[in-house]
DNA sequence: AAACAATATTTGTATGTACAAATGTATGGT
DNA sequence: ACCATACATTTGTACATACAAATATTGTTT
């Protein structure tokens, strides 16, 4: 991933607007080859996400609020994104019973099923963008990017 | 920019997920606060870069698909991009003579100074962001980001 | 208990982006 | 010149996202 040809010039960039340049090229890229793996599925990289923390509630329900600090990339409007979720049977939607402003969210075993299978999918894509480094390597990447 | 901390989690994430997680973490904080820096000048980060790709052609006129090339982020629709640019009167846009299909967009002076105003904010944001880095990490990691 | 503030979610609206189909123009073969 | 094909851009439409205001519920103060 060379910038100056992703972008397609010869000019020298200076080197700290080249390092957002880089990260927001490399950042593409794994959305890119990721949301393709997933396009088989029919889902986004939002909602697979929110799948993956409903699964590691382990059987406890998640309320909206819950989601939305732990996803990667916050979202303004994570109602709506459970509802795309809603319609394909992957989660139940109920209000919580100790605080009825809250709402449970807890991922179905169709939900389960699915994301086994995206899972699959998405951890192949994921090694395979990472390929050409190895584990020293993306320790080092890793520790520099600690520092933003 | 700590993962465990920004998904709020405890646990332990392997390397390779990890990275990636990491790469997305630091491209939405830079998109976040370059974006802020932005904002008082009514323009999306996508929209500065194509005023600064137009500047950079320095008076020749660029076609949409020269633009795309050189976009940081690559888009579907140059075009309703370029439309906002338009409205704000800081390009021009004609039809190529030589190539009718071609369409030439220029930066206007109104653009340019528009422009110059905006560098100064963003170059800040930029510096800001990778301030706990010094010359030796940016380097370094800009050589881990051409390893994707 | 009534009033007010705080919390959690939902809804409305504007804007942004993705993808495919449509439009208009140029090029090469016959 | 005619046709098919390729090229460059535009348009239509569906979907995603951002932000603010609205709704509903709970907690706190007097």
């Amino acid at each position: 991933m060379n910038v100056e040809e992703a972008i397609k010039t010869t000019k020298q960039i200076p080197l700290e607007p080249r390092t957002l340049i880089h990260i927001t090229l490399v950042h593409n890229k794994v959305y890119e080859v990721i949301g393709n793996a997933l396009k088989p599925f029919g889902i986004s990289l939002q909602q697979f996400n929110v799948l993956r923390i409903l699964r590691g509630q382990q059987g406890q329900p998640a309320n909206l609020s819950t989601l939305n600090e732990r996803m990667v990339t916050k979202m303004s409007n994570t109602t709506r994104l459970v509802d795309k979720l809603l319609a394909k049977e992957y989660v139940s939607r109920s209000i919580c019973a100790s605080n009825r402003r809250k709402v449970e969210i807890v991922i179905t075993p169709l939900g389960m099923d699915a994301l086994s299978n995206m899972s699959k999918a998405v951890a192949e894509a994921e090694n395979n963008i990472v390929k050409n480094l190895n584990k020293q390597e993306l320790e080092q990447l890793n520790h520099l990017l600690d520092k933003f």
